[in-house]
DNA sequence: AGATAAACCACATTATTATGTTATTGCATA
DNA sequence: TATGCAATAACATAATAATGTGGTTTATCT
C-alpha cells in the first residue's frame, strides 16, 4: 500500500536523487513532489494534485535555507510531518528545528534504509532522532556541574523560578525576609552571577 | 566480540528472563549482572568482577524507583550508559530521566531486536529514543501559541531573557527606558502575567 | 576544643521593576 | 476619513530586588 505521500527537498542533486530511486522503489512510500530550494516547493506545491504528509528537508539550500522555510512551510501546511535533513548536527540548530514544528532530525550520513524506516515511523506518529542527535538531545538535559548548592538554597530558587517575590518565599518557608535575601545573596555569589534572570536561565538549563 | 558489558535492573521476572536470555544469545553483548531492585543493584556491584557500561533500567521497581535510583547509580558509577526502560512514557519521567543523566529511554513495547540495537548505538556514543518517546520530545519543543507579540516586544522579552535591565535594554534599542517600561506593560498584559519570572518562563517554553 | 558550614535574622542603601495615567506620531485598513 | 494599533515617551508612585555589613545558633568534623 502506497500510504506515505513524501516530498523532498534536496539541492544536492546527487542526494536528492538517490532519495528519490530510493524512495520510488518502495511499496509504503509515493514520492509526490521533488523541489531544490523552499521557493521551488512552494511553486510546485499549487499545482499538485497530491498532497504530502510528510517532507524531508535539507537544512543548507540556496536562498531560503531549510530552517527559515520551515515555519512558512509549517504555516501554510501545518499538518505535515517535516523531517530534517542534514550533514550538521549542531544542537543549536536541532532545537531551532524541534521549535519551528520539526518532528524529526536525521544526520545525512545515516543509510537510506535507516531513513524510511524514520519515515515509516514518523507517519505512523512517533519520531526517529538519528543516533548522534539523539545523544546531543540527552546530553543537553544531561546534569552540568550540580549540587553546589545546598538543599535549602534549592528550595530558595524554586520559589525564585516559579515566580514568587522574597515577601512569598519567606512566608512558604516560614523564615523571614532577611533570610531569603541572605540565602539568594549566598546563592548569587556561588554560582557567580548577580540577577534573577540568569539564575533562571541555570534552573532551565539544569546547571544547577 | 562481547565488547559491551550489560547490566539489567528489573523486577518483572518474565521480562527480565526474556532479557536475560535474548541478550545471552548475542554476540555483542555479554550480561554481567542482573538485579531485580536498585539495593540488589548496589550489592552485587560490589562482589562484581566485570563492571557494567550499559545498564538496562526499569523505572517502576520496588523500594527505590528508577527514577529515584538514577542519580545515585550515576553518583556511583559516573561513566556508566544508562538506558531508561519502562511502560510508561509520559512526559515528566522523560525528561526527569534525561536531566539525571540517563541517555535513552525506551517504551518496553518496543521488540528485544530494537533494545539490542539501541544499546549498540548507545556503546558507541550515540543515543535512541523509541519513536513514542522520541515524538514527545519533538512536541514539547513546538510552537504552542505564539505570535501574540509584535517584533519590537520579541526585541524587548530577548534583553529581559538574557539579563539585561530595562535600563541596558533601552540603550541597546536606542529608546527611553520608559519606551522599555511601557512596551513591557503591554507585553505582560498580552500575556496575562505580571512579573519577569513568569516571562522567562514562556520564553524557555518557547509560548512565545 | 576549635574550625567550618548552614541556616537564621537585622538594618541600610541604591537600583530595578511593576503599575498607572496620559499623549504624540505614523501607518494600515476598513 | 475615521479608527485602531504599534511604537514612542514623560511623569509619578509603590513594591521589590540587589548589595553590603554584621551577628546568632546549631550541627558536624577534625
Amino acid at each position: 500500500m502506497k500510504t506515505i505521500n513524501l516530498a523532498i527537498i534536496e539541492d544536492d542533486m546527487i542526494i536528492q536523487e538517490s532519495l528519490v530511486e530510493y524512495f520510488g522503489l518502495q511499496e509504503s512510500v509515493e514520492v509526490v513532489l521533488v523541489a531544490n530550494s523552499v521557493e521551488s516547493f512552494f511553486k510546485k506545491i499549487e499545482t499538485s494534485q497530491t498532497p504530502p504528509t510528510v517532507l524531508l528537508l535539507d537544512i543548507n539550500l540556496p536562498g531560503i535555507s531549510g530552517l527559515e522555510g520551515l515555519p512558512l512551510i509549517k504555516k501554510e501546511l501545518p499538518y505535515l510531518d517535516v523531517m530534517m535533513l542534514t550533514t550538521f548536527d549542531e544542537t543549536d540548530k536541532i532545537f531551532e528545528a524541534l521549535s519551528c514544528g520539526a518532528c524529526s532530525y536525521m544526520s545525512k550520513r545515516i543509510s537510506l534504509q535507516k531513513i524510511l524506516e524514520a519515515i515509516e515511523i514518523v507517519s505512523k506518529g512517533g519520531s526517529y532522532m538519528s543516533p548522534a542527535i539523539a545523544r546531543k538531545i540527552a546530553n543537553f538535559y544531561a546534569p552540568k556541574k550540580k549540587q553546589q548548592l545546598t538543599a535549602r538554597q534549592m528550595e530558595i530558587v524554586e520559589g525564585i523560578v516559579s515566580g514568587k517575590s522574597y515577601k512569598m518565599i519567606a512566608e512558604d518557608l516560614f523564615v523571614s525576609i532577611d533570610t531569603v535575601r541572605s540565602h539568594i545573596k549566598n546563592i548569587y555569589k556561588t554560582l557567580e552571577i548577580n540577577c534573577k534572570a540568569e539564575l533562571i536561565r541555570k534552573s532551565y538549563n539544569n546547571e544547577l
